[in-house]
DNA sequence: GTATTTGCAAAGTTTTTGCACGTGG
DNA sequence: CCACGTGCAAAAACTTTGCAAATAC
C-alpha cells in the first residue's frame, strides 16, 4: 500500500477513484489550479465534477498529501507535497515562476521570523516581485 | 494641493470625491477588503457604490497611493501607502497580524533574491504560518 | 449494511463589464 | 464642451452547499 493510500486510511477516510485521479493529476501538473486539475482528470475519465475536485483538493491539503500557494493574486494554485518543499519567487512582469528550497528560504528567513517567535510555512510562502528581466525594462 | 491630489492629475486623472473618500477610508481603517471600506465610505456618504469602490482601489493602488496585500487565503486588503512600506507575518491559527518594517525584510531575503536576479516587493510580501502561542499549542 | 463520498443543480461570494448619465477641468 | 468617471444592473468567475444516489469497506 503506497503512502498516499496509507495516509487516507489513517485519518478515516475512503480511498475513492476519484481522490487517486485528483492527487494524480495535481503531481503531473507541477503547479495547477482547480479548474486547470479539473481538466487535466477529465482527459483520463469523465467520472468526477468539479466540486469533487474541490472537496478532494481540500482534503488532500489537510493531510498533507498536497500544498497549495497563490502565485497570481487570484486563483491559487495546489502542487503535490511529495517532492521537497519550496517556497515561490513569482514575477509580476512575464510570470515566471522560480522555485527556492526550503532550506534557502529558512537559512534567510530564521533569524527575523525567529525574533518574533514566528514560526513561517515555507511551502505557502511566495513572493511577488520582478525578475532580472522584467526589472531591467522596467528601469530602462 | 496635497499630494494624492498632485499625483492624480500628474497620471491625467480627476480629481472625485468619490476617490478621495476612498484613499481616505483606506488610511482610516488600515487594512481592509473592499466591502470593509465600501461600508466605511457609506457611513459618511450616500455617493459611491461598489464598483467605484473596485475601480477606485486599483487605480489608488496602480498610483501607488495605496497598496494591497493578501492577508488571508481569500480577500485582498488594502492600505496606505503613506506610512513605511512593510511586509507581513500572518498567524493561521489566531489570524493576527505582525508588520514587519522594510529594511527588515530586506535585510534578509537580499542576498538570496539577489542570487536570482530577483527584486521582491515587499510592501506586497504575507508570510504565513504560526505565532508563537498558536506553534505552541500546535506542538501540544 | 451503513457511513462516507459523489454527482448534480442550485445558490453564494466576490469581482468585472457595458452603457447611459453626470461632472471635473 | 467633452473626455473621463460614476451608477446601475447584469454577467462573469470562482467556490460552496443540500440532498439523493452510489459506493468503499
Amino acid at each position: 500500500m503506497t503512502d498516499w493510500q496509507t495516509r487516507l486510511r489513517a485519518s478515516g477516510h475512503r480511498l475513492t477513484p476519484q481522490r487517486e485521479l485528483v492527487l494524480a493529476a495535481v503531481e503531473a501538473l507541477g503547479h495547477a489550479t482547480p479548474d486547470e486539475i479539473y481538466a487535466e482528470v477529465r482527459t483520463r475519465s469523465e467520472a468526477i465534477n468539479l466540486s469533487t475536485v474541490y472537496r478532494t483538493l481540500e482534503l488532500l491539503d489537510e493531510l498533507g498529501l498536497i500544498r497549495h500557494a497563490h502565485l497570481t493574486d487570484r486563483a491559487p494554485t495546489y502542487h503535490s507535497a511529495a517532492g521537497h518543499e519550496h517556497s515561490h519567487l513569482v514575477c509580476r512582469g512575464c510570470h515566471e515562476v522560480i522555485s527556492i528550497g526550503r532550506e534557502s528560504m529558512e537559512g534567510a528567513l530564521t533569524a527575523l521570523a525567529g525574533a518574533h517567535g514566528f514560526v513561517p510555512d515555507y511551502g505557502h510562502l511566495t513572493v511577488f516581485g520582478s525578475c532580472s528581466d522584467c526589472a531591467r525594462k522596467a528601469s530602462e
